[in-house]
DNA sequence: CACACCTAGTAACGCGCGTCAACACCATGT
DNA sequence: ACATGGTGTTGACGCGCGTTACTAGGTGTG
């Protein structure tokens, strides 16, 4: 049931070198008649190279490990990978993804054992991750390496410029407490600081949150009281302010102002809505898929996606 | 940079031959001494066997692929995958996700390539997909193989049952109008019949909503006044009309009653907070894992796992 | 006619591994 | 002295593929 080169080869009445160098692209060489008999072929068994032979054969495969961060996995970032996946396949990469555990030992054995192509993470790179990348002789791609994904400093600043704009003076940022499932709030808050510096306003207050009534009442103590404007790590931590909020009695935003990030379905649901920003992954798809064709070496063209990060703000009535 | 069992077998002062032996469990034929020498060589050069070789020696991967639906990926998917992929791990399988795409060409190509162990889905197989991977000598799991983790019946039930204890008379069941978003919506919704047929009530209507206050309005407006008992795809969805009704100015549980599924974290945020039910993934889980077990040959006893589901209702105050 | 030079295609090797028949060695029995 | 039976180890093969040096046959050139 699994065709071989050898098979098609058998079919198409050449050797199996032959069928070799016409399936990849080196088919300059051979007669028409030859390369279209072998393509027929090949397409009437079916054939699929097995990626174990081409591996062994090249000394690495066409694997591309995704990261993924422990981090909820929505619509947004499921039609990321949809698409890196599309994209990746169109040239011969295998996209597949790996949830990014704290423990790097199963990674390292994963790298050791695939031979992938090109690693690739929406977080950055721990220096561990980094090493054993590097060790095993694979490229790994992350934010660090190009510019053109890291758009986690602009969401926070946006996120200030966007409060400040509207005429607030006492900032914060609201982390989610489990530092696992915060992986781009260090860069946003480090944004969010910059936009109090461009105003001449104090650095930002930050607290951690879980998503819990319990724990978002907690933080809002921590907060120290009413007046504040909060820059959230998300829709959810956002909705988490605002729900604790209102049982409280607080008015949003005169007693409390929030912002939050992702433009999320359920965060047109509360009431009010929220405010947020909305994120175009579709660009930073772009990037990180050339960027992963760059290394891996199959860069079609030398143009690359200039575009930058296209942030929206949602309006909503929450600042 | 790359050890291979050659390098191994110098370092001990053994042949290949001996060195694969010790490392697949086929050891005992070999003298003690040896077998340390060569599982500390092994272990000091940092050998990890190459997938690919070891794959094209025995004709099939370790790779298990995971078709990872295509729905909101939360916190408990997440974990139970996380498992899954220690678990496998453990017994030298490795798990590796894949984006179910509506088109079957790129898993073909995939399995193909790749030839993995075994592939697991958390939803049904299409025909296609399961024509796709029987062709390739591949055995797949899905939830039909096995009622272990086919809950989802189970689900609509429970929630058809809690619906009625609380006298609730005119039920329906409220999707994602977005089939893909849906995998799990038909067999929930024929659970809720049961339950209605158990009590004696007529079938429950069905309506399909996006999670957006628009089209929440016109579902309950579908729905046809108030005074329905909603048992809801997920708590997104009982939110989504949550928020419309109280939008309406219907009271919940008075006008308007709804159970949801999951147990999010948001789920807990609204108000009135929801009636949910909880889904013992750990359970699911380990049903999962004996599967794959069992079918990759790598079970290490017959004991299975004979729990069942394990769903609970978490009370809220939407019913 | 000898020579160089293309064109079209192939034989042969090695990638890293698992497997198994075969072998060397030694102790035991006859 | 030789056969017998372990025990411990290895040589050699093949998995499917990409690659390279090479051959066979044709086409000019001096």
């Amino acid at each position: 049931m699994i065709t071989t080169s050898e098979d098609v080869a058998r079919h198409a009445g050449v050797s199996r070198a032959t069928v070799s160098q016409i399936l990849n692209g080196r088919g300059q060489r051979f007669a028409e008649a030859t390369r279209d008999r072998v393509n027929r072929a090949a397409r009437e068994l079916g054939y699929e190279p097995s990626s174990a032979g081409r591996t062994l054969a090249r000394g690495s495969s066409d694997f591309v490990i995704a990261l993924i961060p422990h981090t909820t996995f929505g619509a947004t970032l499921q039609d990321f990978f949809s698409r890196m996946t599309d994209e990746l396949a169109a040239h011969g990469l295998t996209l597949v993804l790996r949830l990014s555990t704290p423990s790097t030992a199963s990674l390292g054995r994963v790298i050791a054992s695939m031979k992938p192509a090109a690693v690739f993470s929406l977080t950055r790179f721990t220096d561990e991750e980094r090493a054993l990348i590097g060790d095993r002789g694979v490229t790994g791609l992350d934010p660090s390496a190009t510019n053109f994904f890291d758009y986690n400093h602009a969401i926070g600043l946006l996120q200030g410029r966007t409060l400040i704009a509207h005429g607030h003076r006492r900032l914060a940022f609201a982390h989610l407490a489990d530092a696992r499932q915060d992986p781009f709030g260090a860069d946003r808050e480090d944004g969010l600081r910059e936009a109090c510096r461009e105003a001449g306003l104090p650095d930002p207050g930050s607290v951690g949150l879980d998503v819990t009534p319990d724990d978002a009442e907690r933080a809002l103590d921590e907060l120290g009281g009413t007046g504040f404007a909060v820059a959230c790590y998300n829709d959810d931590v956002a909705t988490a302010l605002l729900s604790a909020a209102t049982r409280r009695g607080w008015q949003v935003p005169e007693d409390l102002a929030l912002i939050g990030m992702d433009h999320t379905t359920l965060g047109r649901l509360t009431l009010p809505p929220l405010t947020t920003i909305d994120y175009d992954l579709e660009i930073a798809a772009e990037a990180a898929i050339h960027g992963i064709l760059t290394i891996t070496g199959h860069a079609d063209t030398a143009e690359r996606p200039e575009r930058h990060a296209r942030l929206r703000v949602i309006a909503g009535g929450s600042i």
